[in-house]
DNA sequence: ATTCTATATTGCAATATTACGATGAATGAA
DNA sequence: TTCATTCATCGTAATATTGCAATATAGAAT
């Protein structure tokens, strides 16, 4: 079907399942090392930097704004990205959170 | 197209995505929350305890287990799961050092 | 006004994912 | 052996994702 029923997790699992989703192809993997590499906003050397077609990394970007992980400000003729640093410091705590589960060392049997 | 252009990116890149494309769905966030709170092996519960069919969940457990967080031993006529704790902590690592490209707070403009 | 440059949007084709019914395989119990 | 239980696999339908050509939009430069 590829309808995931949101309706039967709880919205903890809903929510770092759609940031997982976000960093689940490579190109926005690379897109935001690009940007935390630079430490700045990028205005148009994606599509270089990364070999896809223009509106692909348009694609992709718009995907990683409306999860909120970057802002983008028109500058001129060309679009300002960078990192949503509250954003992505919330969405690390969410992740990291999920990732330290296994602190406990109880009775495993495998 | 819904083909990833895998040759296009390094390594890294594409073992991030790989990772997060196991937690993008919140059947597998579920199933791997749910072994680590009985901390130990389970044995046919998952499909109770998710709302999903269970060719569904055999499904989802296919996938975690093809990427390594997860291991399966027959136990008699159930089979036994568990989470790979060694597999467990490398991809934390892998993440976390993507989660943590945000420490250096240099010049941001935006 | 026209042209150039940078990005977004649309439309479409190819492939991937999700979900489940039906069925199969394997084991244990009667 | 026969039956019930547990899980995997197959087949299929519905939806999502990826990628790009074509086109649209908007500001800058001439």
């Amino acid at each position: 079907m590829g309808l995931t029923k949101t309706e039967k997790f709880t919205e903890d699992q809903n929510t770092i399942a759609l940031i997982a989703k976000a960093f689940a192809h490579p190109a926005r993997v690379a897109i935001l090392q690009h940007l935390f590499k630079i430490n700045s906003c990028i205005c148009g050397d994606l599509v270089e930097e990364i070999g896809l077609a223009q509106p692909t990394i348009s694609q992709h970007l718009k995907e990683l704004k409306n999860i909120g992980l970057i802002k983008g400000t028109i500058e001129g003729t060309s679009v300002c990205y960078c990192i949503d640093k509250d954003k992505w410091a919330e969405m690390k705590s969410i992740i990291s959170q999920f990732l330290d589960q296994d602190l406990n060392d109880g009775n495993t049997c495998c």
